[in-house]
DNA sequence: AAACATTGTTTATGTGTGATGAACGACACC
DNA sequence: GGTGTCGTTCATCACACATAAACAATGTTT
């Protein structure tokens, strides 16, 4: 049900286990965890969750909060601002990020719905950049890690080889995020055909049930290097809105910043 | 010279060796020293910054570019872009990031120049947001760490207690990064009240010869938020722009949006 | 209000592992 | 082809991480 006892795993059991800190690893799927669940965690919801005991759980949570990746409000935890600081420093130097940006700013003030920026790195999704309308109050709904079930995730299993998406599936498998996801491999497959042929990707209601979203893969000479995005909730973004106008919105967003690339 | 070792003793020799993981936080001291180098660093040059052995260092960057906190491009490392995703999902919920973020993007627009909000933590800066306009294709320079040598961080210590004040310089020092910068704590004092008076903070090539910058501290009810600012180069910031105009926006900026919190 | 359940925190202990210096191999540079 | 530097690996040992169990501090139930 949950990613991360399979995450945890996946870094236990290293074949090189030698060359890794064991420590570091659980501090950081600590952060994982804490970044997959929607609002605070305790110390003992969490180390239900990371199957480790609660003094384990409880030292790194302690630590993290020392330094301050971890921010604590009573007895609860929750990811700390020390992230955003050094995440800005992260992608500043990034050239696909430095060049998107603008772009995705415009989107998000013609569209007038929130948008990002996905790149893929280990078979997960990271949200390289992520932004509402200015005037919208309420929290945008951050995408799940896995691809299977995003557009942008979507978008960029179809830019890749079959042999990499089975590659990439068998590391992360296909978990049912709602009832309409996608988890059988072949008909994840079929999609992933007709989206490639399009060059665009649709998502609806397959990670959460309110939501929405279309993705435009950034691909440069065979390769891809991300996705762009547009979100929303389902009775915003409908019908020839969503069918048409945003995917062309975006389609033509991303011809026109990726020669700058 | 370098900020990192006496930040990683302050972490070494805290009180509690026993509530937390010493692995953990000789990794995160390794992410703070990328941060701080500018463009992308070796293992033992990174081993030589923190006075830690090279294989210790080759473990922990190892560690650490496995789970994408890291970037390895031939044998260089820097931060990762998981650090960015991360850093997106601490903000999100922020309320302060939440509300200045839109009047910091206009304030971008209308100085055209690159603008950020800082808030403190155990006595360091955290950049909670920077952008810069969207034409402009150099990178910004990040801000540094401590407080006494930035715009926004004077801005914040002008705003605390003496005593605070003094608890922070006492942790962490008061480098010298250039000539220009105020290492002497009388002569910072006296400029913090002069801040306090006047609401506003200048930066003359305090932390880089190059740059300057202007800030405001963000109050409320007594206490202290965190401080948005507006940066440059010292050959676009100065004279009237530089000592009122800019002064004048930014207040004007944070009065707006300051009901909102 | 007392009994209970559940939380976070602390302590004690053995074992695994992170830190370490030295040796190795891979390149550049002169 | 030597010499310097780099990243990587290896072997060793103390020690610090992980763990379970006891503890304290809650909140909840009756």
């Amino acid at each position: 049900m949950f990613m991360s006892p399979s995450v945890l795993l996946m870094y236990m059991s290293g074949p090189d286990s030698q060359r890794t800190v064991n420590a570091t690893q659980t501090s950081v799927s600590v952060l994982e965890a804490l970044a997959e669940a929607d609002g605070t965690v305790g110390v003992t919801e969490l180390a239900n969750r990371l199957s480790i005991p609660k003094s384990t759980a409880y030292k790194h949570l302690n630590t993290l909060y020392e330094v301050g990746f971890v921010n604590k409000t009573g007895r609860e935890y929750e990811l700390g601002l020390r992230l955003a600081d050094l995440g800005e420093r992260a992608r500043a130097t990034d050239p696909l990020y430095r060049t998107a940006r603008p772009h995705i700013d415009q989107l998000v003030s013609v569209t007038d719905q929130p948008a990002g920026l996905v790149v893929e790195h280990e078979g997960l999704a990271v949200d390289l950049y992520r932004t509402t309308p200015a005037r919208q109050i309420q929290v945008q709904l951050p995408n799940s890690r896995y691809l299977h079930c995003s557009a942008p995730g979507k978008a960029i299993l179809a830019s890749l080889s079959s042999e990499r998406v089975g590659e990439i599936l068998d590391g992360t498998g296909l978990p049912q995020k709602t009832d309409r996801t996608l988890s059988d491999r072949s008909a994840l497959r079929e999609k992933l055909d007709r989206i490639a042929e399009r060059g665009i990707a649709f998502e609806r209601g397959e990670q959460r049930a309110s939501r929405r979203a279309v993705a435009v893969p950034i691909t440069q000479n065979g390769s891809v290097l991300g996705a762009v995005y547009v979100a929303g909730t389902s009775d915003r973004l409908k019908s020839k809105r969503f069918e048409e106008d945003i995917p062309g919105i975006l389609i033509s967003t991303v011809k026109r910043f990726l020669p700058e690339l």
